[in-house]
DNA sequence: GGTCTAATTATTGTTAACATCATACATTCG
DNA sequence: CGAATGTATGATGTTAACAATAATTAGACC
């Protein structure tokens, strides 16, 4: 496993990013730049990018000169139209590159599968969401779906900032188990009706 | 109109998204943030903002500590795709709330409108595309749209990185009349077809 | 001549100080 | 008393200097 230099930014966003989805900051709140910087020990600047970055990525809405405020989950009428979307594009990206895909990707992808597990065991909803995330990007860049994956992204994370409990995932790593089987076997119709019926 | 103080940030970004749809950065091209700070006379810290922006809307490839290069115009197998997820986001923005939209969102999608008509007029490409956006933005916004509004941009953004030489853009702009009368005329069946005749 | 290593250079990453803007509150004038 | 104006404060916006990283070049060694 190769040892990822993660820069300040990076290191700044993620945490952000799971404070926002283990519900530490409710909707509506403001974040103040100097006040995340002190928490992590370090300056404005790279908190300021991760307030960019993160409201690009939907969770966050930027105001000009007025900072940034937890955006709220996605209106429940809207829900099923979104996830309509991923979907598609999840169904389309796979459909499109199956047979592109390395044993390099296939093994990242397992990689991405053990990862969940832990979240799934550990019971921590922020954790188990993060890595859920990964574990279907994963897929999708194994397919060569890099120029859809952003979009894809925005997407998704949306939907995650609805409040989830604590809870039992031993159903849903298996879901994804059931999707990593085929994946990893070249069966692609199996992979689209399994990815279908964890999503939906 | 209302004065809209501009922050620098927003200036710097939509000089270099103005670049990008011009063809000034042809794809593959490395943007270095202290060349274009000293360009805009500014600092590189905007820049940088800018590129982080640029990159979450699909029009630069951000690798850590090595800069941004200019994307490629998405595969024309998936130009297709892509237009379909557009269309899908307009009319389901449209069908759900074309009864919210007020007397001012209507005023101003027409000054979008005329807008594009100015672009049109001048025959400048990369200024028709961003008015044309732009023009479809505010009927989004128009119909309390805000939620899908950024992933909707940054499937088009994309989209119009595929180079587009001058031309006569009369017909471009009779087809946004054509979606904006019904629009304001409470029409909405007839504006969701003149958009799927636009798009398509 | 080719290749590995070390020094150089150019570029991005980060920081802290300063400038600007928005808000809330106090003050003044009608 | 109420509206408008001025001021204080706390936030974001911007800058320039410094640190760390990646690419490039020069040179030693085989």
């Amino acid at each position: 496993m190769p040892l990822i230099p993660q820069t300040v930014r990076e290191q700044v966003t993620n945490q952000i990013r799971n404070d926002l989805l283990s519900g530490r900051f409710p909707a509506g709140t403001m974040l103040r730049e100097i006040e995340l910087a002190a928490r992590f020990g370090v300056s404005r600047g790279p908190v300021r990018d991760a307030f960019i970055q993160l409201s690009h990525e939907g969770y966050l809405a930027y105001q000009a000169n007025r900072g940034v405020m937890v955006r709220h989950p996605p209106d429940p009428r809207d829900r099923e139209f979104i996830t309509e979307l991923r979907l598609k594009i999840e169904t389309y990206v796979i459909e499109r590159g199956f047979e592109d895909k390395s044993d390099e990707s296939v093994n990242s992808v397992e990689l991405a599968l053990e990862r969940l597990k832990e979240a799934c065991d550990s019971g921590e909803a922020s954790q188990v969401a993060i890595r859920d995330i990964e574990f279907h990007q994963k897929i999708l860049l194994a397919c060569g779906g890099d120029d859809l994956v952003p979009t894809w992204r925005q997407l998704c994370s949306r939907m995650l900032l609805t409040y989830t409990r604590l809870g039992d995932y031993s159903q849903a790593y298996k879901e994804h188990v059931a999707i990593f089987e085929p994946f990893r076997d070249g069966d692609m119709k199996k992979t689209v009706a399994a990815i279908q019926a964890n999503i939906k």
